[in-house]
DNA sequence: GTACGGCCCTGTTAGC
DNA sequence: TGCTAACAGGGCCGTA
């Protein structure tokens, strides 16, 4: 499931070679989700931007396609027309450079993922983006303004991480481990100034060790390459439930929170 | 404005 | 072996 640094992997993979090209001919599946894949045809790619799990593909008439990967949404590029024998095959658009055709694919077995076209910088159809929190690594993302913003609702940390509002780009892996290292149960409701500020620490951390690694690759999640990423070998938390602690041994402890499994340990996230 | 539940989707896995 | 139900979960929408 693509999160910030899965989806910054295939940003920084897609950016050398989409910028530059024009769409000559686009396709997509009768969902809504992937019709707008057409409305860029005939248009040049300037550039290719990230914003929390979103991917902001700038168009020369002013306008963004905006993509979503959703849970198992991978983008590839592939020599020659698309390939219509792929039944998970979303959308696709043929890419021309200099007399060189190339078609980038959008496929999608769970159709989570969804494809926007709005005017540049205009997010007020897709409410997540609109509403998204800092980046991680904004400077003005200071723990006194993430503690505030966590400080503003009632909700379970892990929930509140959820919705992109305290910081853009977490999902559930990263968000069970940045609690994990911060030593904070999910469920909490309250977090002081210098808990806060740890568990700020952890998400970047978290963050910038997926991106390293290449993001987490644990069933679906593929690189616009077609590689895999190695975060997957370095979960604590994540997908561990029943396992030792990797810091105090005891048994890894699972709960529903927010409709999302969530693993943290007992002992050392203790309320 | 906030909180919460339900829905969209389909491959995989567990249970019978 | 084959069938069925549960499960995975990001974002959106309707309701309270």
């Amino acid at each position: 499931m693509p999160e910030l640094p899965e989806v910054e992997t295939v940003r920084r993979q897609l950016e050398p070679r989409l910028v530059g090209r024009r769409v000559l001919e686009a396709g997509s599946h009768p969902s809504t989700k992937f019709t707008p894949a057409v409305d860029v045809i005939d248009t040049a790619i300037d550039r290719v931007a990230r914003r929390g799990k979103y991917l902001i593909v700038g168009l020369n008439d002013d306008r963004e396609l905006i993509v979503h990967l959703g849970m198992t949404g991978v983008l590839r590029f592939r020599a020659g027309p698309h390939d219509d024998t792929d039944p998970y095959l979303r959308a696709w658009w043929t890419l021309d450079h200099e007399g060189l055709a190339e078609t980038l694919e959008f496929a999608d077995v769970r159709r989570f993922g969804r494809l926007r076209v709005v005017p540049r910088g205009d997010y007020q159809t897709i409410p997540t983006l609109a509403n998204a929190g800092p980046e991680p690594w904004d400077p003005e993302l200071t723990t006194t303004r993430f503690w505030q913003a966590i400080k503003s609702s009632n909700r379970a940390i892990k929930t509140q991480l959820l919705s992109q509002r305290p910081i853009a780009g977490v999902g559930n892996i990263y968000a069970d481990e940045a609690l994990w290292i911060a030593e904070i149960n999910p469920a909490a409701r309250r977090l002081g100034h210098d808990r806060a500020g740890r568990l700020l620490e952890a998400i970047r951390t978290v963050l910038e060790q997926g991106i390293e690694l290449g993001g987490t690759t644990l069933r679906d999640y593929r690189n616009a390459e077609g590689g895999t990423g190695g975060n997957q070998h370095r979960l604590f938390a994540y997908g561990r439930a029943g396992q030792p602690c990797g810091r105090c041994n005891r048994e890894l402890s699972s709960r529903v929170i927010d409709a999302r499994t969530t693993t943290w340990c007992r002992a050392c996230q203790a309320r």
